[in-house]
DNA sequence: CAATTTGATATACGGTTTGTATGTGAAATG
DNA sequence: CATTTCACATACAAACCGTATATCAAATTG
């Protein structure tokens, strides 16, 4: 074989990583043991803590994946629409859609604030609020928008949605609350706007 | 003495709950000991585990606790302002402040959706969500407010409230950041007025 | 190419924590 | 006053995290 070093460490993270999803998502960041994760991905702690240092190191390490993956989905979504303005929108649909997915809200909503802190000091950056605050700037920038901190009015629409989306994962009808919490998050961010519809 | 056993049982729940909130405020949930935690409380885990079932109730029992006075304080607020309209904006401003205060941040923003899921499914029933609510369902029953679903339109709001508190405790400056939380907060919250200012 | 070094991962260990099972003594009961 | 109850303390077992040490293959060097 003789395979690379470097090449064996980068597969050895992507299956710590992958383990670390399911399991956390399943189980949850606390009742997660790293004996049985490490060992469902074929390998002891000792590979684990070299890697990431630390518990918490994997989960930065998960969140920031699956963050950086609901950011680009975001962001097609958004360029898909009309116009800028419809795109903030489908934006915000789209975090609320996403986050119905056991990982995102149980990884990335739950245990992601409660153990790396707020995810504007994450280290990833957190991609998602990203996207939001540049397409917000940019709707400022055309009039479209009231000319508002472009962070504050990224952060609370990304609250409401996320927010909404952990109420309906949690209700027992999904499919018919759904709905209902869109439509308040349009009528939310209409308020945004210089001029009403 | 002699004093009766319900009485001290009282006062036993009381001296815990206080060094909980104490304690899950400074260090975290998870990093909290229940060893010292009720050693500072003058007794040990054996009153806890009878009063409280598990680790978890205590957290329960404080998250209800801080809960509901937010709730009360959010409500005498809101009845102070001119109108209902102004209410419901003073309520929102008034969780965006009460979240800076590191007991409700960490217990009840962080650790709380984390370790006892979603706000709306717990046992303390989520005073400041019904709060909210009620003074929302006025709002639509005078025609003020779109005819959005009641909860819907609660949810949102108060995750956008709470969403902003986070960011303004996480900055640098929250002084500074404050009012532009609370200007985007009357923005959106205008969003759901039936007829724009 | 052989000898040596490096470093990624496995193994071993100590300390801490949680939850339960059992013991105890004072209040409640009759 | 004898007996029962039960709130709390103590004792115990299991699990888990993080670190310190060991190992063995790949990388490096002369």
């Amino acid at each position: 074989m003789a395979r690379k070093r470097s090449e064996t460490m980068q597969e050895n993270r992507v299956k710590l990583i992958a383990a670390a999803r399911k399991t956390f998502a399943e189980k949850g960041y606390a009742a997660a043991s790293m004996d049985e994760l490490t060992a469902d991905a074929g390998l002891t702690r000792g590979a684990l803590y070299h890697n990431f240092g630390e518990k918490r190191g994997l989960l930065a390490a998960v969140v920031d994946q699956i963050d950086t993956e609901m950011a680009v989905r975001a962001q097609e979504i958004g360029a898909r629409a009309g116009d800028a303005w419809q795109g903030l929108l489908a934006e915000g649909a789209a975090y609320i859609e996403m986050a119905l997915n056991p990982e995102v809200q149980r990884i990335v909503l739950l245990d992601g604030p409660a153990v790396l802190g707020d995810p504007s000091q994450w280290p990833s950056q957190n991609n998602c609020l990203q996207v939001t605050r540049s397409t917000v700037e940019r709707l400022i920038a055309q009039g479209i928008l009231k000319p508002l901190d472009p962070e504050a009015a990224a952060r609370l629409l990304s609250g409401a949605a996320l927010n909404a989306a952990l109420w309906i994962a949690a209700s027992e009808d999904p499919e018919s609350v759904m709905p209902k919490a869109v439509e308040a998050f349009h009528a939310l961010a209409a308020g945004l706007l210089a001029e009403p519809l």
